[in-house]
DNA sequence: CGACGCGTTGAAACTCGTCAATTGGTGTGG
DNA sequence: CCACACCAATTGACGAGTTTCAACGCGTCG
């Protein structure tokens, strides 16, 4: 029931860089087994030294940061492509949490064959690296959105933001895409609280900007949003899928 | 006039991991020079081609990012020992600006010898994913801090932050180290504005928790501090150094 | 001397958070 | 089949934290 790496049907994607036959062997050896999960299950847990790593292979979810306090930053959502722990594999252990929000497919490999994988596919490594920068450069982006942007500002920026996301994963159609998530989920994720973020959301819709109802999203206006988020990207590059 | 590898005065502090003869000999000749420059001098300028990466020697700088409108967010305080240009070396051109704050010495890299470094030296290509984790956390954290924390909680978090990192390097001395920069620059790293930052800043010092006075940074009630900022960190562990 | 950058302070305006209550949908047990 | 609990979304009222505007002091530099 396994699904074969050479098969794998994010890699069909034009999104995803290609790998050889030779290269692909080898990921199906760095590949231990697959997981399905029903929503809501934790799939790493603050301050725990998982022994594996995953790519979400299909589903939805959530990395967040729990604080004393009681609140809740939401740090990234998660979707098909993305690489979950590698924080965990080259730091020790993982300073946040992720959990399944739809019920959700990993693919899973073995932490301590990482090093095994640095030494013998410099590609692998490099595609590592580059997926560690480009979130890194990402959660610079969030932080200037939620650092600097209004309220409306900042929702308007991470839902294009994260239809984009879903485009290129080929998850929309039309203007639309799933938004699985809670309010509560979003607010978290722009420290924004939640009556605020509603009250923003119900004049997005109105201003014909943009709706999100029944987990769906849909962009109303995309000139209209872009200038408001003060995004201007063309669309996003290639980038490796591990 | 070029600082020998093996007599980086920074290599020294035990903060960093050991390197053998051999991999000081392929980083000397990775290291392609040195440069010094004046403060306010920018080192990486938003969607440029840099064809080169540094790491920082002396003197402190600044990441951040400019948004249409005209606001900045700071995303990072830049000191020895720390690494810039990953994101351009990796993703082909970076998206956020550097700046020397104090007059820095820096070692210069040549970007097109990244591929050789990951391809003969795996160690360092691991040391590289290490590094752009830990910004990656980092990033999560600021992120956090500024999407949940109020003002006063953020600014005690932020200089204690500073504060830890400054240690870990050997730039503090008692409970104090230098700060150089403008209140703005904090004010934008966190994303409040000046003249909030400058009041909550006196009614820190006003409450003996920290002052900032003449570039000079004191911790004066540690405890206090870490209560605020809802930090419990042990000390930082050691971490490789490009 | 005046211009400029940075820090400081006061007052007013506003965005956003908190409190509180209601609605609708879903699942569960009697 | 209905009562009830529970969860997410929604709405109104109020207040707090924060921003914006404006002004002044101080040191440096040309």
């Amino acid at each position: 029931m396994v699904t074969d790496c050479a098969k794998c049907p994010l890699r069909i994607s034009k999104i995803f860089d290609d790998m050889s036959a030779e290269e692909l062997r080898f990921m199906q050896k760095f590949k231990v087994g697959e997981t399905t999960l029903e929503k809501g299950t934790p799939i790493l847990m603050e301050g725990s030294n998982s022994p594996q790593l995953y790519t979400a292979l299909r589903g939805m979810g959530l990395r967040y940061k729990l604080l004393p306090n009681g609140r809740r930053q939401v740090i990234n959502f998660v979707l098909p492509g993305d690489f979950i722990g590698l924080q965990a594999g080259v730091m020790g252990e993982v300073r946040h949490s992720v959990e399944a929000t739809t019920s959700m497919t990993l693919c899973v490999f073995d932490r301590s064959e990482l090093w095994t994988l640095f030494r013998q596919q410099p590609e692998r490594a490099y595609d590592l690296t580059w997926l560690a920068s480009v979130e890194e450069h990402f959660l610079g982006e969030v932080l200037t959105s939620v650092g600097q942007m209004s309220a409306s500002e900042r929702i308007t920026w991470g839902l294009l933001r994260f239809f984009a996301r879903c485009s290129a994963v080929g998850l929309t159609s039309g203007g639309s895409c799933p938004f699985p998530y809670r309010q509560q989920d979003l607010a978290d994720a722009l420290g924004l609280s939640l009556v605020h973020t509603n009250k923003t959301l119900t004049k997005l819709r109105d201003r014909q900007i943009l709706s999100w109802r029944d987990g769906t999203l849909r962009i109303l206006d995309t000139e209209k949003a872009k200038e408001i988020a003060m995004i201007d990207d063309a669309k996003p590059a290639a980038r490796p899928l591990i």
